[in-house]
DNA sequence: AATCGCAGGTTTTCAAGCCC
DNA sequence: GGGCTTGAAAACCTGCGATT
């Protein structure tokens, strides 16, 4: 057996037991239903089974325990760290791309401009090996463009962008620049000091990438309308997002953000879905907001 | 270019241990 | 005792270089 097919049994095995649990005739009988899983072969011994879930384990840090009784295997612990789960969904989109063009349209992606992400491998490189980068930045609200030596210290991603957080070399002022902003990416050879920044911690309470600013993270509650507020259940406006209340009238969640602009812009995109019900500065400032937006149409 | 044989690795088979 | 685990040996694959 090739190492290739052994590392998709794995991800099978993984996205079956994720299903639900079951047992190992289940787990085969269900690649047997599955085209893909058959064509590549994907079926094992009990014995092989058995050794997939223990370098599943530790390949993949997802514990799998058979229940003895009722002879199921089940994911235990889902650590989901999130390096790995990133790894699993690309790699079942690629799977799914190259089905997709060996059968067909049914894959239909959202339009949209490139992410920048061809520039992750070199600035991950350049930021683990403290080397300084330049660029040519084009800024968001003018068609200026200008150029940037800064030293990387983290990529960040937020709503589905890719940010490099860098300290720039010009005024020594740590800043966020968007990867696909970014042109003509260099990578010098001038080593820099490592920075103390620890980028986790700076965006805890962040909703998005605006940071630095002096805002303090506060708690929030929203009041959503049950049809929306089961949609932000599923899809969390941010990792603080805790149920508080879910009856047929409203479901609230609250957090601990900081309320920036990025973060008030996602409420009102809400519309009337939403009702901010605390603290009350926010809830001034989306009403403001709001008139504001209802004066443009007088 | 095709074949052979080896080395390293994986899977299967089988037996014994262990837990419910 | 049944069935999962574990360990070890045998069988089998695969890649690679040497040979024809």
């Amino acid at each position: 057996m090739s190492v290739r097919q052994t590392i998709k049994r794995h991800y099978k095995i993984i996205s079956l037991l994720r299903l639900r649990p079951m047992s190992y005739e289940e787990v085969q009988d269900m690649m047997a239903d599955n085209p893909d899983a058959v064509e590549e072969d994907l079926f094992s011994s009990q014995r092989t089974f058995q050794r997939d879930i223990k370098d599943i384990e530790t390949i993949h840090k997802i514990e799998i325990k058979c229940n003895r009784s009722t002879k199921k295997y089940a994911i235990v612990e889902d650590v989901e760290e999130t390096h790995s789960q990133r790894l699993r969904e690309n790699f079942d989109l690629l799977n799914a791309i190259r089905l997709s063009k060996s059968f067909g349209n049914q894959l239909i992606f959202e339009e949209r401009k490139p992410l920048g992400t061809h520039h992750l491998a070199g600035l991950l490189h350049a930021s683990q090996n403290f080397l300084e980068v330049a660029f040519e930045y084009h800024k968001f609200w003018d068609t200026s463009v200008s150029t940037r030596k800064v030293k990387p210290i983290a990529l960040k991603e937020a709503r589905n962008r890719w940010y490099l957080i860098a300290d720039d070399t010009k005024d020594d002022i740590i800043k966020n620049f968007s990867l696909d902003r970014i042109q003509k990416l260099e990578i010098t050879k001038e080593k820099f000091k490592p920075i103390e920044y620890q980028a986790y911690e700076e965006f805890k309470d962040s909703f998005g990438i605006i940071n630095g600013t002096n805002e303090d993270p506060v708690k929030v509650i929203l009041s959503f309308t049950p049809r929306e507020g089961r949609y932000v259940e599923s899809l969390p406006l941010h990792h603080s997002q805790e149920l508080i209340l879910n009856n047929e009238k409203e479901i609230r969640f609250s957090y601990f953000i900081r309320p920036t602009y990025d973060f008030r812009m996602e409420i009102l995109s809400y519309g009337d879905q939403v009702k901010v019900v605390e603290p009350k500065a926010l809830q001034t400032q989306i009403k403001k907001e709001l008139q504001c937006s209802i004066s443009n149409y007088k």
